[in-house]
DNA sequence: GCTCAGGCAGGCT
DNA sequence: AGCCTGCCTGAG
């Protein structure tokens, strides 16, 4: 990945595999929003930036350092999604929904505020999930200065461990308030590692997920997806139940994606959502 | 008021 | 194994 560093931001080219509409809004990331201009700024590992497209090339505020320390992970530059498409297209169908969602991205975010997200993300829609996410930084994360607005790290679980319920009690987080403090407390003592996860099986992680409250395989496999880089997971919410019922009524094997059935998911996922929107 | 939502868990058949 | 229900909360 080539890239270069000008007036405090960096630019790279990629070919039509970056689409930032469609990475942010394909529901996989709660805290960018868009401006009026087109560009989106957000937080993500601690830091707040600002990105657009200016031609064939993508501009995110930062220097080359940022570039190679976090957003080259986090933005999956490494991976070929061109040839990912290629063995998406398994059929008429999936050429479709591939085709539809040419640009989304899987983006490897912050492995504690992913799992967390999901945690909130159950029964919740989009809106909510990020007025509660929001909520949750602005009252227990640290305040970061950026372009002359505040903006809100996303608290370590660590913070969150300390916590009661009664004090999340301003997020509205409802009956999931519970399960974020129980998770806060497994990752912050270590009984779930999610950096060990991501070096293991998507079943393992499958499995050490579920042992936490609130967690079944939808929000298990989200967290694996979109946090530990492992990338066979394939989580099925009711929109992707629908999707499978309407066009594979015989059954359905994620595993003949292989290693981009996750991304597989997403063009399904994306293109089911967006169609009847 | 009432119902429902991008999910989970417990109890049922 | 599959079906049902309650769960906090806020929107329609």
């Amino acid at each position: 990945m080539e890239y270069f560093e000008k007036n405090g931001e960096v630019y790279f080219s990629t070919e039509d595999d970056f689409d930032l509409k469609k990475i942010f809004d394909c529901g996989q990331c709660f805290r960018w929003n868009e401006n009026e201009d087109g560009s989106f700024t957000g937080v993500a590992k601690g830091r707040a930036a600002r990105i657009r497209r200016e031609g064939s090339s993508i501009v995110i505020s930062g220097n080359a350092e940022d570039m190679r320390s976090v957003w080259q992970n986090y933005f999956d530059l490494d991976r070929d999604y061109r040839s990912m498409r290629r063995r998406i297209c398994v059929d008429e169908y999936m050429a479709e929904a591939s085709d539809f969602g040419k640009g989304i991205r899987i983006l490897n975010q912050d492995r504690w505020e992913t799992l967390c997200s999901f945690i909130i993300s159950q029964c919740n829609n989009i809106p909510r999930i990020k007025k509660i996410v929001e909520t949750m930084c602005r009252e227990f994360g640290d305040k970061i200065c950026f372009e002359g607005r505040d903006f809100y790290t996303f608290p370590d679980a660590e913070t969150i461990a300390a916590l009661s319920t009664d004090d999340l009690a301003p997020l509205r987080a409802g009956y999931r308030a519970p399960y974020i403090i129980a998770a806060a407390k497994a990752v912050s003592e270590g009984t779930v590692d999610l950096d060990l996860l991501s070096r293991g099986t998507l079943r393992d992680a499958e499995k050490t997920l579920k042992t936490l409250p609130g967690i079944g395989d939808k929000v298990a496999n989200c967290v694996i997806l979109f946090s530990l880089r492992i990338p066979e997971a394939f989580p099925i919410d009711v929109w992707m139940k629908k999707a499978i019922k309407a066009h594979y009524p015989d059954g359905f094997d994620p595993e003949i994606f292989g290693d981009c059935a996750g991304l597989a998911q997403q063009y399904m996922f994306y293109y089911e959502r967006m169609k009847s929107a």
